[in-house]
RNA sequence: GAAGCCGGCCGGACAGCCGCUGUGGCCUUUGGCCAUGGAGGAAAGUCCGGGCUCCACAGGGCAGGGUGCCAGGUAACGCCUGGGAGGCGUGAGCCUACGGAAAGUGCCGCAGAAAAUAUACCGCCUAAGCGCUACGGCGCCGGUAAGGGUGAAAUGGUGCGGUAAGAGCGCACCGCGCCGCUGGCAACAGCGGUGGCAGGGUAAACCCCACCCGGAGCAAGACCAAAUAGGGGAACAUUGGCGUGGCCCGCGUCGUUCCCGGGUAGGUCGCUCGAGGUGCACGGUGACGUGUAUCCCAGAUGAAUGGCUGUCCACGACAGAACCCGGCUUACAGGCCGGCUUCAACU
């Protein structure tokens, strides 16, 4: 997955890798460590919002394996930051992905 | 009212929309719908204790670790309660690693004469004995530890007697040791007698004494399904290896270990009803126990318990369950309740 990345958008805080799969709808994976996130609770609101954030656009994303990846100080960056940010980054790998299918 | 002590509690609220997940029901069913539940006082640190599971366990010895005033509570504890002793505070209260230093060993910097079989730097004394004498004394041989000085600490303290000067040398009081009596389950306290004092500190130094302790952990462990190959090389081989988990004896077992290469970790159970919560009654100073009624209160496994919007306020701290409990410790915005103390003022 991390070798086979097809498409990748990041930012100073977040990296979102992705890879087509045989489904018909997108798959998400997570990886926040503690380290990153600060503790324990602000890894589990990352990975929340995380989620949250996937489930509204899930339908914009085609058939891809995603693992949105949290670096290091994305425990200080609000709900609100970390939403816009995926908003974005959705977005980019929407628009890549349509054009692959374009190309097949 | 101000300052403070102790104990207990809360940890943003409400509404709408959209989600995640456990359980129950329905739909003739592979996903929906309805109902309902869904992080904490510390879930944390992983520092103790126990349950549970597997392994080990005839027995013995030696290590190792822990605890350390007494009694009680508890499944158990290094926890809690009550009591004692010592210390701190005007007080409410708080703190204590609080057994043994005449079993042995070690250590005690600097200063100081001396830091432990004691000793004598400055001093004090010259009674007894010896020598000299100018008859004032001086020296020798000695006595002493009161005073000074050093130190955290110097062989009990204060006073009186005593003396050449002094000294528990004697006496009184205090302290200490021993014995007895009384109270108390005990730690211990009080009283009486007795001994002239036994001879520094340090045991979170070794140690001694008393008591306690088998090992590993839910990736424990059990079941189901699928799959694979007991391949190659090297070393050792009964004075050996393994079981074995501190070591030895013992007991059981027979190939064992290492390297190279290859393969696997899917599901179900364990998994939440428990030393459980709450109310009442009774016993107990209390920790706690007993009885009874009632409630069901997270159970995920790429890991749920949330997101957005609005309104309000004192504008929200520390922080996220992972087998389960009992403690301890640490972090914490702000707020509430009860009891008590001291000071000030009023009546």
């Amino acid at each position: 997955m991390f070798r086979d990345c097809e498409v990748k958008a990041s930012d100073r805080f977040i990296t979102v890798l992705a890879v087509s799969n045989q489904l018909h709808h997108p798959c998400l994976g997570t990886a926040v460590s503690v380290k990153n996130a600060g503790n324990a609770v602000q890894r589990n609101r990352i990975k929340r919002v995380i989620r949250e954030s996937f489930r509204l656009n899930q339908d914009n994303l085609g058939s891809l394996d995603l693992v949105v990846l949290g670096r290091p100080g994305i425990g200080s960056r609000s709900n609100r930051q970390i939403f816009s940010a995926l908003d974005t980054h959705w977005r980019k790998i929407a628009a890549h992905a349509h054009t692959d299918t374009h190309t097949d």
